[in-house]
DNA sequence: CACTCGTTTCACAAAGTTGTGAAGACTGTG
DNA sequence: CACAGTCTTCACAACTTTGTGAAACGAGTG
């Protein structure tokens, strides 16, 4: 019987949501178990165990345990152990992953290296080949400097708007 | 013998770059062969033919005409009949593609509309679940806005470069 | 209107990914 | 110190993706 004071969400429609979810993930190069794993635990109100989030996907303890290990090390995911248990909990960081996911992914970084390399290989802008390389590579620089700031700016705004904001420790 | 009016890059070396770009590509989702084919022509000095661009890679008919399938679609390469011959020659266009890739892609409006279901299915902000699903929804609208407008300031800061801007036809 | 050169389509093979089951390792408890 | 409950590792099987060769197609040309 679940506890009545607060609402008890949809199963399915929460599952369908941490499914589409994860796949979206996955079409974007995110490996695709530790996005549901990811969005299993996210959705979840309570901290999960292994087993509950093996229960949950109907996945095996091998896929989970792979999944955790891969979320833990970039800090997705916060493992803690239970007391008195040989179990572990799951549950989601205090600072948002995503933020780090977008900002500090450093995916633009690795366009512009490997487009320098081409404009030098290229003979920078004497060639026309070098020319629209270098072109791409300053635009690439060009995003990644917008994106640097806005993680700044997205704290100034939920700033603004009066939300609370927790602190790395 | 080549022309020696312009510098002539080093073959080795821009192919690695032409590699490397294009498994960087591969690794956000993009078609391999297709990324392939564009930064082939993209760092060849004058458009290429299909036979060229098989060439250049070391890769068949048919994996070419596949890739240029593919992106001539969106039109991040544009095909041009050679007259006198049944070739096709294709080159870059004019307006940038990777612009509307980063600003055009509605990567976030995905995250997005999954993120409001989630919202929905969790009961929005009165469970833990749909309040940590809520903040993330945020945060991709927040990022979709900012590059929406991000197109507008980088040809701002083109203009004030004294760069040229072509106009789409 | 048959020929030729270039392009496209299609079935399939090679390669890569992903998740499973089973065995192993670790750790706290009786 | 043996046992039980968890987590981890590993070899493998299912599935997916990707590019090839071969055949079909089609547009100019003589």
């Amino acid at each position: 019987m679940p506890d009545d004071r607060r609402p008890t969400p949809d199963e399915d429609e929460v599952h369908l949501f941490v499914e589409r979810m994860a796949m979206a993930f996955a079409d974007v190069g995110f490996p695709r178990m530790a996005a549901r794993v990811l969005f299993a635990v996210m959705s979840a109100d309570d901290p999960l165990t292994a087993a509950e989030i093996g229960d949950r996907l109907g996945v095996s303890a091998a896929a989970v345990s792979g999944a955790v290990r891969y979320l833990t090390q970039f800090g997705m995911l916060v493992r803690e152990p239970v007391k008195g248990s040989r179990r572990d909990r799951y549950r989601m960081p205090d600072n948002p992953w995503y933020e780090a996911t977008v900002t500090k992914t450093g995916l633009y970084k690795n366009f512009i290296d490997i487009s320098s390399a081409g404009v030098e290989a290229l003979h920078g802008p004497a060639t026309p080949g070098g020319e629209r390389v270098a072109e791409m590579r300053d635009f690439f620089l060009f995003v990644q400097e917008e994106i640097d700031s806005l993680g700044e700016r997205w704290r100034a705004r939920r700033a603004a708007a009066g939300h609370h904001r927790r602190t790395a420790p």
